[in-house]
DNA sequence: AACACTTGTTCTCTATTTGTTCTTGTTATA
DNA sequence: TATAACAAGAACAAATAGAGAACAAGTGTT
């Protein structure tokens, strides 16, 4: 886990078990309840720890709400860490994976807009030098130069890793045999 | 590791505990915790140490803050910040880069010992995938399994991708015309 | 609505831990 | 002998943590 601002021993205690208890339990916990867990006998003490998660962007501030202490939402995505999104072979819909992990990328493989990580299945592309098993780091983007390899849904539902050729009124896309607009 | 300083050995130690210690730990040791880690019974002491990496560079001045003792930037890459470190093409020797620099790469890339990043010239493994301009993570070994891809020094200049062979006396190495110890 | 109860907030006061700066002494080495 | 590395410990300052009181706001019960 990486602070971008320093947290103290207690502090980083305190907000692993708030992380870990928000997997098990539906509500969060009382000020009262982290003491019994901390063995801590003042709530003003512990009132003073979960104020500087808050002031850490770390926790959303519960105003006088009891049971109020929320977790922020954490998207660690935002550096280079991308998305495993699923798989991708020649002819058949894009797998959605479950669980996503995250891939970290090198920097120079982030592109401007959003990105996401694919894993090739098949050898559909093994001319361009794109194996099996290989991820593929995919930029969302509205355009798309000639001969830039995409994500060619067909249907809407078959997806594969094709080169673009665009003409006036048509899109040829290599080596397949289909076109989309 | 290089070091533009001297250090002298319990400096050393201490920093080669940190490196350890960031690892696998939150938070960074108290210079007691030091202490009790190196059997040392005075603070003062240790301090000492720490400053001394501090003018060294190696660890960030933690001005009176507690648990401070942060090791610099570049103890993260580590991790998986590997260095550029040249370029590999087919007959020629690799080519190190004048001011290496690093490349994040997925967790999934980075094997157990010392690794590298190498960019590829020419398309002398272009069925393996390898194209121009790839990168490719050399990690340090002593051994290689067969069919592994290993970076061939010839007579320790000329160095080329090569799948390994190994046979009871002698080492094949495909696609090149020649072998090695 | 009235009430008791829980919970969050704010405050002051105190204790403990930790980093920092000293001085002093010991040991090894050139 | 002179120097550097290292250790020990005292003394101090700041950061951190805890206790407890008092109050305000929410929650639930009757």
């Amino acid at each position: 886990m990486i602070f971008t601002i320093q947290l103290t021993r207690k502090q980083q205690e305190i907000y692993q078990f708030l992380l870990e208890h928000s997997k098990s339990n539906a509500s969060a916990p009382t000020l009262d309840e982290l003491c019994r867990v901390f063995g801590t006998k003042s709530r003003g003490s512990m009132h003073k720890h979960v104020q500087a998660l808050v002031e850490c962007g770390l926790v959303e501030p519960a105003h006088r709400k009891q049971r109020g202490i929320r977790l922020v939402e954490q998207n660690l995505e935002s550096e280079n860490q991308l998305q495993l999104a699923g798989y991708i072979a020649a002819g058949h819909p894009i797998e959605a994976i479950e669980n996503p992990e995250t891939i970290t990328v090198p920097d120079q493989l982030s592109g401007q807009g959003k990105c996401y990580v694919l894993q090739v299945k098949g050898d559909s592309m093994i001319e361009d030098g794109i194996l099996d098993g290989d991820w593929v780091v995919i930029e969302q983007r509205n355009t798309a130069r000639n001969g830039e390899i995409v994500v060619a849904l067909v249907d809407g539902r078959d997806a594969t890793l094709k080169h673009i050729e665009q003409r006036p009124g048509e899109v040829i896309l290599h080596p397949a045999n289909s076109s989309m607009e």
